[in-house]
DNA sequence: GTTAGGG
DNA sequence: CCCTAAC
């Protein structure tokens, strides 16, 4: 099912190995199954912990050495919220949620309405680590409160805001560049940056329907089902693995899994279920479950369509969803129980809200009710609509598990430079991230790199490429590990740690890797500045301002028929000086640690960028069919040197894999087809020739067959007749 | 590096 | 389009 695909596909497209393929029986896959679950188990557990570290390093440098159980815990957040029923009360939990579970859309629990959720906020963390005091983030609260104040004191910002929960993870912000003129990079620290709070229009009495459903408990999988997420289906193979551990999610249509837990979340900034199994079984030590602390997401257009996010377009989730192109929008929330099914007492809370708490010291509710994905904000669903009604992803879908998803508006000028618009994305993402981070700017897939450009000569502007325009979250080396000196590192690992660092170089790489991991698990694309290589070390400590040879934007139009607009054509003497709404970007959203970095690889992550879809033309098809009339199935290769040798962006994989959707294409009705229309002539030539080159080809396999047989016969006769030529036995050789 | 095939 | 396996 759908399920098990995301399972497979990993979080970003990449596959996950941790189920043989069915067709594949004959073919070894053993060794690389193999290979996977030993990655896990030397890892994972490992990564779960440092991540929920480095959060939390991150986001305060006070942790609070609280081991104690989750009722101390919740005092920390007593302030706002009054903790109730801590006493096994889970069922009521349920019910709240349950009550939608019919509900093809999840309807997200308003404060008003769920109680439980309002009052279960407290994070159930383990000793590894340790929920950070509500005042750790005061300075944050305060920082999208009032002015928003860069810490390194750029940007002065003015921020209007109004839910913000716990720090910004349920804020909606609206930044706005005020400077109209061309921006250079030393000019953005007098940018004005206006934040206003656009979201809070959303009353907070109704409760808003999120696309999604409610969060599945273990023991009512409707499917009855439960499946195992990610490589929870090794765990069995784990020695102590914890059965009562369980991520579970809903296989019925909706597939989106729910994560179940017994700890409350305490603030939506990271009620981040557990990242799996392990990191559970490793990381808990209360009863409650430890949850990496989770970044506010911050939906980023993408480039991909997959990144769309579907704030506007409630509607065009479930149609969203079912297409697999969005690496880690694919990812659910899981539900994470920390009480087995076997005991019963599956503790549940549906996070099925995304808080997004007033910031203004609105505390009554650390579970802000959320918001419904439209219509509260009609500036921001103005905005949302342009770009994101077509194809809108939900990751609001997974709020409706989870939480929520900070919407962020950014005003910008297109005269403004790539470098303005880092700068006020970054402001937004750290005050929500706490900085270490660095941002980068991905335009068809393809990194921006030059800062001094404007939007305009770089080809981004609200009319065009919208959905193009991504960004990236990227370690910033010179902060984001700064407590890795050896030896001082507050970064302990848990006694049990199964993957003991054997050299800093060790260390650094594995952090690295984590950061990665971990944002990625915010929602962010992200993008190694330093490709693992063994030299890691080394090279975090290079200037990071020196990012990876990156096609330019001007190299990305390659040579070939169908080439995309050149967004170098524009002149920067169009630029214009009004500013436009340039990118609202959705919002990160707080997901659920669901799926373990399946393309990690044991040596270095790097997210690979999915490279960007660009239909076949009717021409290439053309060019396609005719080759394939000519070469035959199976010479991919020629094909692709014949018709497409030019095309750059077309290999010969792509052609093989055109080929098949042709040849699918051609046979269903023309009603189910999508996208532009191919001709049905060429549709008829496809069948055609593919029904011509298939015979041929079981010919050819045919003939292959009997020949081995009449070499074996030949070989046979020869034998013999040697044999018999020599009267006694002769070998051959 | 190609080809085939599943996701 | 991605990814892996088999060649």
């Amino acid at each position: 099912m759908e399920l098990q695909k995301r399972l497979n596909y990993g979080f970003n497209g990449y596959q996950v190995p941790a189920t043989p393929r069915a067709t594949r029986s004959a073919r070894k896959r053993v060794p690389f199954k193999k290979r996977v679950e030993d990655n896990r188990i030397s890892a994972f557990d490992l990564l779960a912990t440092v991540a929920g570290k480095l959060l939390l390093d991150k986001e305060s440098t006070s942790v609070s050495s609280n081991t104690s159980s989750a009722e101390d815990q919740s005092k920390v957040e007593n302030n706002t919220v009054k903790e109730e029923r801590r006493d096994g009360n889970q069922s009521s939990k349920l019910e709240t949620c349950d009550q939608y579970s019919n509900d093809r859309e999840l309807r997200s629990c308003s404060f008003r309405e769920s109680p439980s959720l309002k009052n279960d906020t407290h994070f159930g963390l383990t000793s590894v680590v340790t929920t950070s005091d509500c005042s750790e983030r005061s300075g944050v609260l305060k920082l999208m409160n009032g002015k928003i104040k860069n810490e390194t004191g750029c940007l002065p910002c003015k921020v209007e805001t109004g839910p913000f929960l716990c720090g910004a993870s349920g804020g909606r912000i609206k930044l706005e560049f005020e400077n109209k003129g061309p921006i250079h990079e030393e000019l953005d620290r007098t940018d004005k940056l206006s934040i206003r709070e656009v979201a809070d229009t959303c009353p907070l009495e109704d409760p808003v329907v999120v696309d999604g459903k409610p969060p599945l408990l273990v023991s009512s999988d409707s499917s009855g089902k439960t499946h195992s997420y990610g490589f929870n289906n090794h765990l069995s193979s784990f020695p102590g693995k914890r059965d009562d551990l369980k991520v579970v999610s809903r296989d019925d249509d909706e597939k989106s899994s729910g994560c179940t837990y017994l700890g409350p979340i305490k603030k939506p900034f990271r009620p981040t279920p557990l990242i799996g199994d392990r990191r559970i079984r490793k990381t808990m030590t209360s009863k409650y479950l430890k949850v990496a602390p989770r970044l506010n997401d911050v939906t980023l257009s993408n480039s991909d369509e997959n990144l769309k996010s579907a704030y506007c377009d409630r509607s065009a989730y479930k149609r969203i969803r079912s297409e697999r192109n969005y690496p880690f929008k694919k990812r659910k929330f899981l539900h994470y129980s920390s009480v087995s099914n076997s005991d019963g007492g599956i503790s549940s809370e549906g996070i099925s809200d995304s808080p997004e708490q007033s910031i203004n010291g609105n505390a009554s509710g650390v579970y802000p009710k959320m918001r419904g994905v439209t219509g509260e904000s009609p500036l921001l669903a103005d905005q949302c609509k342009s770009f994101h009604s077509r194809d809108s992803h939900g990751m609001r879908a997974f709020d409706g598990v989870i939480h929520m998803v900070p919407e962020l508006f950014i005003e910008i000028p297109e005269s403004a430079t790539i470098g303005s618009l880092k700068r006020t994305v970054m402001e937004a993402v750290t005050a929500i991230l706490g900085g270490g981070l660095r941002i980068g700017v991905l335009l068809q897939g393809k990194k921006v790199r030059d800062d001094n450009k404007t939007l305009l000569q770089t080809g981004i502007s609200r009319d065009n490429q919208m959905d193009a325009l991504g960004f990236s979250l990227e370690p910033n080396p010179s902060q984001t590990f700064p407590s890795h000196c050896p030896g001082g590192s507050p970064l302990t690992f848990p006694c049990d740690t199964p993957l003991p660092l054997a050299s800093l170089q060790e260390e650094a790489e594995f952090l690295l890797e984590t950061t990665f991991f971990f944002m990625s698990l915010h929602g962010f694309e992200t993008r190694s500045l330093y490709p693992a290589t063994p030299g890691l070390v080394t090279r975090v400590t290079h200037d990071p301002s020196h990012e990876p040879h990156m096609p330019n934007l001007g190299h990305f139009v390659e040579s070939d028929h169908d080439s995309a607009p050149s967004p170098t054509d524009m002149s920067l003497d169009k630029s214009r000086t009004d500013s436009k709404a340039l990118v609202a970007v959705p919002a990160i959203s707080v997901e659920a640690l669901d799926v373990v970095p399946a393309h990690r690889k044991s040596k270095r992550s790097e997210v690979v960028q999915r490279r960007i879809r660009r239909p076949f033309s009717v021409a290439e098809v053309e060019a396609l069919v005719q080759a394939v009339e000519k070469l035959g199935t199976g010479r991919w290769r020629d094909v692709k040197l014949r018709a497409f040798d030019n095309a750059k962006h077309r290999t010969y994989v792509d052609l093989k894999d055109k080929w098949k959707t042709l040849v699918h294409t051609a046979r269903i009705s023309p009603q189910q087809r999508r996208g532009e229309p191919v001709p049905q002539e060429l549709l008829d030539r496809v069948l055609t020739a593919h029904a011509y080159w298939s015979q041929q080809q079981a010919k050819q396999q045919l003939k292959q067959q009997q020949q081995p047989e009449s070499c074996l016969l030949l070989y046979n006769s020869t034998v013999r007749a040697s044999s018999r030529s020599d009267g006694g036995e002769k070998n051959f050789g």
